[in-house]
DNA sequence: CACCTGTTATGATTCAGATCATATTAATCT
DNA sequence: AGATTAATATGATCTGAATCATAACAGGTG
């Protein structure tokens, strides 16, 4: 296990406490493979360090519902006060997982003080993200989209996007297309300032 | 302090301690009103228990920027790992907010571990709660978004409302208008059954 | 009771974004 | 370097949800 490595793409397992640390596994998943499945007694907490991982219902009509597409961190951490899964959750691309056992996880918390304080942070701030990204998508101009994006994101009115533009769009609830169309339109406009992927606010 | 009510519209609060219960304060706030302003140093935790509160941004050209609308329970979680506030919270309607002062807050977290496990959970339901409906807001069909709502928020393909449609058509990103269409859709093409405020999906 | 306010409901119209199609460029692989 | 795949564009078309309008209805208030 390469923790420095994976400190790098999830800054939270720094503080991970080598108890902890000891009896985590990291294992390879292929994409279709099970993790784990509705029912199943809760045995591990899951972080994807690569590919993505989907939660998933279906209802009577054997329609699949997705609850959470999850390409990096935790995912489903309400498991870790439960004791049976309440979804399906399946590798929708091939990568790697981490399975914290959930007893060594729970007992961490209970013990230092620090890392369940970085937990809390963590899920606090992954609130905070969530709720503005659902204010957000709640707009619906693409370009109301665009600038709450910047303005709740960046810093200064001006964001770098770590990811390509496409995996923007569908973050932002819209097509590539639309995105494409609309920075370039704001940015003809004069309301954007378009450097490569520094993407800022214009007075 | 009627802490018998207030535990009513917000069960997390019956597990909030006897100190810190001795120590929070519940205040009216009248529309408009200012609880907190970017950059504020951070005093106290909220939590609404009437009306409606918001957290706010301004961009450069003095566009207000909605970050987050709560209508009942905590907001600003993340404030608790920090020293400042990063935006503004405004009463948007009339209503009564509790005060936590924060280091009491803190310490109830710190001392006592069965407090400190339902905050826990509470996050990470809130987060699960969130990923779902931002999946959902990623829909585009009306109907889409209605079936994953009771599909992911019900039981047994069915939800009982426990709000007007109006409100749960703002909870979907849809007009009234669509929400009440595409209710009747579905139902004259039988896909949902519909018996006042309890909708279920039909094989 | 009459009155007012907000929810439920349905119709007509408009338009923004999804979709499909097609290139061009950039990145990845062998 | 050449080949293959993915990202970035941009155009044309079309559909479905927003919007505006209007009305029935319920719930609460004086």
């Amino acid at each position: 296990m390469d923790w420095p490595l994976l400190i790098e793409s999830q800054p939270l397992l720094k503080h991970v406490p080598n108890e902890l640390r000891h009896v985590t596994q990291c294992r390879n998943m292929t994409k279709g493979d099970t993790i784990f499945r509705i029912g199943d007694s809760v045995r591990n907490l899951f972080c994807v360090v690569k590919g993505e991982v989907q939660l998933i219902r279906h209802d009577i009509r054997g329609t699949k519902i997705v609850l959470q597409r999850s390409r990096s961190g935790f995912f489903a951490e309400a498991s870790l006060g439960g004791t049976a899964y309440h979804c399906d959750a399946l590798a929708a691309e091939t990568g790697v997982l981490l399975f914290f056992p959930i007893a060594a996880f729970r007992t961490a918390l209970d013990q230092n003080a620090a890392f369940r304080n970085v937990w809390i942070e963590q899920l606090a701030r992954e609130v905070r993200k969530l709720r503005a990204q659902c204010e957000r998508l709640n707009l619906n101009g693409a370009a109301d989209r665009i600038i709450h994006y910047i303005e709740s994101e960046g810093i200064n009115d001006a964001v770098t996007l770590k990811q390509p533009r496409k995996a923007w769009a569908s973050e932002l609830g819209l097509s590539h297309e639309s995105l494409y169309r609309t920075l370039k339109r704001l940015s003809d406009q004069g309301t954007l300032s378009i450097d490569g992927n520094k993407i800022s606010l214009v007075s």
